[in-house]
RNA sequence: GCGCGGUUAGCUCAGUUGGUAGAGCGUCCCCUUGACGUGGGGAAGGUCACAGGUUCGAAUCCUGUAUCGCGCACCA
């Protein structure tokens, strides 16, 4: 016990993450360091990655958790490696999901729609609500440790971002590859917007599913309302049951309303093995139908309107809401004795909303696209389609997904894109620079003058978001950021958002800054329970990181989410996971205290012998394949095989194995020893700080002899 | 329908270029004036989904099957 008076007083206590992880990332935050303008030495080569912005209103879940921790591992490797580090803060207006979350929350308490409210009302209330819950995300990611550089934080919608949306859309528009039409898109009648194909979450239902009879043929539906203006009935031209009927053919029948003149169409979408193989269309409501619409040149007749109510076309159901004419309509075909049979147990998957969850029913609107296959000039002067840029950079390995199967699905995701439909029927986001007087159409950031009408529309949330890379750096102004930072190292995100956003950030690129936004894709995995089942609020299941955090730390929250998952395979979390590894940081806090009760910082003078120095070199070793692991995005196996060989190693058999000398008496084989640990307890903290950032710098602060005031910018251990 | 992934100890998963299996947690037993009981020592526990094939040798490579999960498409 003589050497008590060598060590602090905390080491006296077991290791509490709540004494110290406040006041340390206080000193992380005062240092300036998160800052790579402010980083020590001579850096010259960058590191960046940008963060992907979380919603503005949301508060922090476990697959953000995971996101900070893996992000936060590679930053401060990068930085204790000496590079000219950023990382890049922001987050994100998340337009369609935050409008409604609002708009639902001033009815519950108020009654008033957003119409009642008006547009200028609405977006100061939506802005009210963003500033306030700001700070909580905000102050959510700084629990993580996450060593972000506040100072350059961005936001989808402020004035920066602002400047960087509008010209891209007018460049795009100037290219061509922004135009304006009428085209069947995704219409959302409860939240009174259209939205992009992939944002469509299909959900099983069990339906009716009706036969009628129309003329000679029998026909398949679920939706009978949707058939009033049907006087096309389309077959497979291959289909012998029905060679006696030839294309255009004219039919006349009795149908909902009365007599119909039917024209028969021959085409390629009817399949011979569906149903009854033959089927009427409904163009206006259909994206196949539509699309046989176009290629015979048929009329487009709208059935429903926006708010889901049937039109003058229905005869005796207009006015009526769709959901309850479909009984009423079978009623009366019944009445004609047009049923044929009804099918009660017809399984099929309806297309809903990806927010909101509100059925889907396409509509053909006047809507502003991206064209995906036009031939365009890219700033290094090749022609190319947007598609085919977005399919060469990955090929050619400009980009390298990781993993790499992913790469698959997206080509496979690219090979059935279609023209992306980039404006929503809500208020809040970034209004569409389009003007409009009488027939004419400018396109431009501020208004041409007088009697000039603004589009109404804003920009699909994904537009700005695909400008992120760049947007958050200045572009368009040629800034030093810019030069500097971009493209940056590696985008992590989860794999559920490849096509959302990391397709739109390459398509974006490419375009208008000539680079590809990222050399790296990292995909994670989805953090589920430990059951494997996804963490939702009716399963009861939900694992909250902040509760983690103030029961077991943030550096045992981080290594329960990176340990043992590797890229792409989904985290199975379980609060026994998060316990064991605070008993870790724990057992770190020991092992100093071990170390410092038996050191003597004169022991730093004297040369280690042979043994001492094996044992050092050991460390050393590790050093280096941790280094490789972080290199390959290996980051489980890189934690793993740190805290394999602390515990199981460092502390189990090169401090026990030391006792016998240290208890001895002074000599050079104890100083000799002495420095040993010391120099491993250095290598093996700068190794862990990574991945446990708070315990390795709160021991970092307490130690009597080290290179830097602070751990987080030491000098990363290497083999030599 | 097309594609992808999983299937290894009770649970969660490793297993790098093929050399007859590992970790953590859990279970059971032992150990407290020990840096740490948030600890230490020990034990039990596996026909590596199944069937073929290649090979001197297969958890690992090939083919097929089953099963679970995911993505895309279709959904009249």
């Amino acid at each position: 016990m003589e050497n008590l008076h060598n060590i602090p007083e905390e080491f006296l206590k077991p290791y509490n993450s709540q004494d110290h992880e406040s006041s340390i990332y206080n000193i992380w935050e005062g240092s300036g360091y998160f800052n790579p303008d402010n980083l020590p030495g001579n850096r010259k080569e960058a590191y960046t990655i940008v963060l992907p912005p979380p919603n503005v209103t949301g508060t922090l879940h476990m697959g953000h958790a995971a996101m900070l921790a893996i992000e936060d591992i590679l930053i401060r490797t990068a930085r204790m490696q000496g590079k000219r580090t950023l990382w890049l803060p922001g987050t994100d207006s998340a337009a369609i999901a935050t409008q409604s979350k609002v708009e639902g929350e001033i009815y519950k308490k108020e009654k008033k729609t957003r119409y009642e409210l008006g547009r200028e009302e609405l977006l100061r209330r939506i802005e009210e609500f963003t500033d306030e819950s700001k700070t909580t995300i905000i102050n959510q990611v700084k629990h993580m440790g996450s060593s972000l550089d506040w100072s350059r934080y961005a936001y989808t919608l402020d004035d920066t971002r602002y400047k960087a949306v509008m010209e891209a859309f007018v460049r795009m528009y100037d290219a061509g590859l922004i135009y304006r039409g009428n085209r069947i898109v995704n219409w959302d009648p409860k939240g009174q917007t259209t939205v992009a194909d992939d944002e469509i979450e299909y959900v099983e239902q069990k339906d009716p599913f009706y036969y009628f009879q129309y003329g000679p043929f029998v026909i398949g539906t679920v939706r009978p309302e949707t058939k009033f203006g049907d006087k096309y009935v389309v077959m497979n031209p291959r289909d012998e049951r029905f060679a006696q009927y030839s294309h255009g053919q004219k039919i006349e029948l009795e149908w909902i309303n009365g007599p119909l003149t039917a024209t028969v169409i021959k085409d390629e979408a009817a399949d011979m093995e569906t149903g009854t193989g033959v089927m009427t269309i409904t163009p206006a409501h259909s994206g196949v139908d539509f699309e046989i619409a176009q290629r015979h040149g048929l009329d487009v007749e709208q059935v429903i309107d926006e708010r889901g109510i049937l039109l003058p076309i229905a005869g005796e159901f207009a006015g009526m809401h769709i959901k309850k004419a479909r009984s009423l309509i079978v009623e009366k075909l019944q009445a004609k004795g047009l049923v044929v049979k009804i099918d009660e147990n017809y399984v099929h998957n309806i297309a809903t909303s990806y927010r909101g969850g509100g059925v889907i029913e396409p509509q053909i609107k006047k809507q502003w696209f991206i064209d995906v296959n036009k031939e365009v000039t890219f700033p290094d002067g090749g022609l190319a389609s947007l598609k085919q840029k977005m399919r060469e950079v990955v090929e050619n390995k400009s980009i390298n997904i990781m993993p790499e199967r992913y790469e698959r699905t997206y080509y496979h995701w690219i090979d059935n894109l279609r023209d992306w439909n980039i404006s929503r029927q809500i208020w809040f986001g970034h209004r569409i620079p389009a003007w409009f007087k009488n027939d004419e159409v400018k396109v431009q950031i501020d208004s041409p003058g007088e009697g000039w009408q603004q589009d109404e529309d804003v920009l699909d949330t994904w537009f700005s978001s695909g400008l992120w890379t760049f947007s958050t750096l200045g572009w368009p102004d040629k800034t030093n950021d810019l030069k500097t930072f971009h493209p940056t190292n590696v985008l992590e995100t989860g794999y559920d958002i490849l096509f959302f956003w990391v397709a739109r950030m390459i398509l974006m690129s490419t375009y208008l800054v000539g680079e590809v936004p990222f050399k790296n894709v990292y995909l994670h995995g989805l953090v589920r329970d430990g059951q494997g089942r996804k963490m939702s609020k009716s399963l009861g299941n939900i694992i909250d990181p902040l509760v983690m955090i103030e029961k077991y730390g943030a550096d045992a929250t981080r290594l329960s989410l990176v340990m043992g998952s590797a890229p792409g395979t989904d985290i199975k979390l379980s609060e026994d996971r998060v316990r064991g590894f605070k008993h870790f940081a724990n057992k770190l806090w020991n092992i100093t205290r071990f170390v410092l009760e038996n050191f003597d910082v004169a022991a730093l003078q004297t040369s280690l012998n042979e043994a001492d120095q094996k044992l050092v070199d050991e460390a050393r070793t590790l050093a280096t394949e941790v280094t490789t692991h972080i290199d390959k995005f290996r980051l489980d196996l890189a934690g793993d095989a740190t805290y394999h060989y602390v515990w199981g190693r460092f502390a189990a058999e090169v401090l026990e194995e030391s006792k016998h000398i240290l208890k001895g008496e002074a000599s050079e084989e104890k100083a000799s020893k002495q420095k040993a640990l010391y120099e491993i307890l250095i290598i093996s903290l700068k190794l862990l700080h990574p991945f446990m950032p708070f315990v390795t710098e709160a021991i970092w602060q307490k130690l009597p002899q080290k290179d830097t005031d602070i751990l987080m910018v030491a000098e990363w251990p290497t083999s030599k």
